[in-house]
DNA sequence: TTGTATGCGTTATCAT
DNA sequence: ATGATAACGCATACAA
């Protein structure tokens, strides 16, 4: 935990100068001798360069930040589990943020972009308010946006298309016979809520199924709420034979009300949840699930940011990930193949230690 | 992403020193009239202090790294899910780092802490080999070890008790009348590999069963490969009775195997899994599993860690988090009243953005 | 109270 | 090829 070595250091054990020493260090051309030298100075005394002096002359801190509304939520780490390797690859460190779903947070890490300890961020916005708008206007640095922003904003965007997501599901539901379809959302007031609601109201008006609000219930988007959600819409109306939840543990928590109803799943009532986390592949009965992409999101959302932090300047780019219907045993009782998906062995090494 | 201003700048703009503008944004002593122009400056032009500089200056990041084998791993994120949020109220960004299960990432990792871009780290190492030991020694940094370091290694431990937690298991099965327990296990040479081993063989030792190596088969920690672990030891053994699995992914895979195979769990086959993730409390039929508190254990380490950035130096410190049994239906048909705990529903908000 | 000047550890631009 | 020196943006000891 000693004082760390510097390059004036090096350079008196070496007998040279900083600027010497520097050279070598960064492999610019020097004599034989002096690179020797320096360079048995540097292994001698264990030196290591200073990343914050390096940045602060550089400019680049090759860090970028991720920012989220809470680490816990499994399709933020879908998004993560992505991120993560791409950014490594290209050399770059990864700063979490964890807004913890207040807005005014999400607009201080924006602000701290101003610190200029990243060199770009990646954000996942859960609302998007005129002041994310200001400060996207004013960022420092680059940022990629996952969900939605006006046409204009000067940042890159990858949207999912959670419209179709609903239609998929909806209609996979139809399908099925199904024809009192509920929906289980979160707060409307949320860019995710607000979407799946209009998107589930086109999706009845396109199959012409009546819209009936008796069969809408907002909850908010966890397990425990979901499960509250679900159990006042059966108390309800009693004829309801499917379930579209906003999220999967909304519709975890619809399957532990059911099965403490004594409803079967899906004979009595199909539930199709949203986001098709590692959750529904494990749960019981498996989750037929709408993926909305997030791993794939993460992913171009670090690959738009790197490339914007090489090139620099260009037109504001939009993505779109379309979504994926994941049929599991909670809508068919005889799913097809693809009853835990292989993915599902993809991480994980070394539970924890002794 | 224009060039930002600086104290400078905001100097000139106000007519004053950089050291008063530097006084007043740190709050020191100033005339009031000094204050009002330099703020009023530093409004106009958006002024953001320069975290790197300051950095430099002042040779603290307010960073800390916590670095594990891979984000993906759900005991993994149970320890960032609670480290991330203490270091957030204490002031101090989290950078992560997924070394990917190579020892020499994680030596890596541990060097690159001389370049001083954190105060500090948290590491969940997968191995502990003699380079482990020897950066340890030397680290610039205080580091907070999640796993087991030998007695006199200069820095803080957290350790998890899978001795006692394969015991609680084995027990838990005995009672129930399982005789012919398997156990499913990862490499060896990991560091929760051998432990769990050992702690298996002490188990049945202190029931008076007998070790029997036809009964232990090692595959990896993940799910598919925990199923064909599983594969290839009931085409080995055919009496078996319960799963000891050294992990949940290994179990979630031995719940496919058997589930392919036409055994029912619990009935002919108990399984146990370990680290309770989330996925446990989901899975078909719900898994019973020996927590190892990883939450716990980031917490801790966290708060160590922030008290050793503060206090300085003091001796090590060793922290032994105890294990519990959390019993569900894949070895009790009739579980107690623990199904899906409540914390379930602690996490998420938006599952992704339209 | 305020300004001048120095240093944090690097990189880069000059001369030499 | 090498050395002296100036920045990078900030904080601070010291002088005024």
């Amino acid at each position: 935990m000693a004082q760390g070595p510097t390059i004036t250091t090096i350079a008196e054990r070496a007998g040279v100068s900083i600027a010497s020493v520097s050279r070598v260090l960064n492999g610019l051309p020097t004599r034989q001798e002096t690179v020797r030298k320096v360079m048995a100075a540097a292994e001698e005394l264990g030196y290591v360069r200073n990343a914050v002096a390096r940045s602060l002359k550089s400019r680049r801190t090759h860090q970028v930040a991720f920012a989220m509304a809470d680490v816990g939520n499994p399709a933020y780490l879908a998004m993560l589990r992505e991120i993560q390797p791409v950014l490594k690859a290209a050399g770059y460190r990864l700063v979490l943020h964890s807004t913890g779903a207040v807005v005014a947070d999400e607009i201080d890490v924006l602000h701290s972009l101003g610190e200029r300890y990243v060199d770009g961020m990646i954000m996942v916005p859960l609302r998007v308010t005129e002041a994310h708008l200001q400060m996207l206007g004013a960022a420092r640095a680059p940022v990629v946006v996952i969900g939605s922003v006006p046409e204009g904003t000067p940042v890159d965007n990858v949207r999912a298309d959670s419209r179709t997501g609903v239609r998929l599901a909806v209609d996979h539901l139809h399908a099925l016979g199904r024809r009192r379809i509920a929906l289980v959302n979160g707060p409307t007031d949320t860019v995710p809520g607000a979407a799946r609601g209009a998107a589930y109201r086109e999706a009845l008006a396109e199959l012409g199924l009546p819209y009936d609000e008796e069969l809408v219930e907002i909850g908010d988007f966890y397990r425990a709420e979901g499960g509250r959600a679900v159990a006042a819409l059966l108390n309800r109306v009693s004829d309801v034979d499917a379930l579209m939840c906003a999220n999967d543990l909304i519709a975890l928590g619809a399957l532990d009300v059911l099965r403490a109803a004594g409803k079967r799943v899906p004979e009595d009532v199909a539930v199709v949840g949203m986001d098709d986390t590692d959750l529904a592949a494990a749960s019981w009965p498996s989750l037929t699930s709408v993926s909305l992409g997030s791993a794939e999101r993460g992913r171009v959302a670090a690959e738009l940011l790197l490339d914007r932090l090489q090139d620099g300047e260009h037109e504001p780019r939009v993505v779109t990930v379309p979504p994926r219907l994941v049929v599991r045993a909670s809508t068919t009782p005889e799913p097809p193949a693809t009853r835990g998906r292989s993915r599902d062995g993809r991480s994980t090494e070394g539970g924890g230690t002794s």
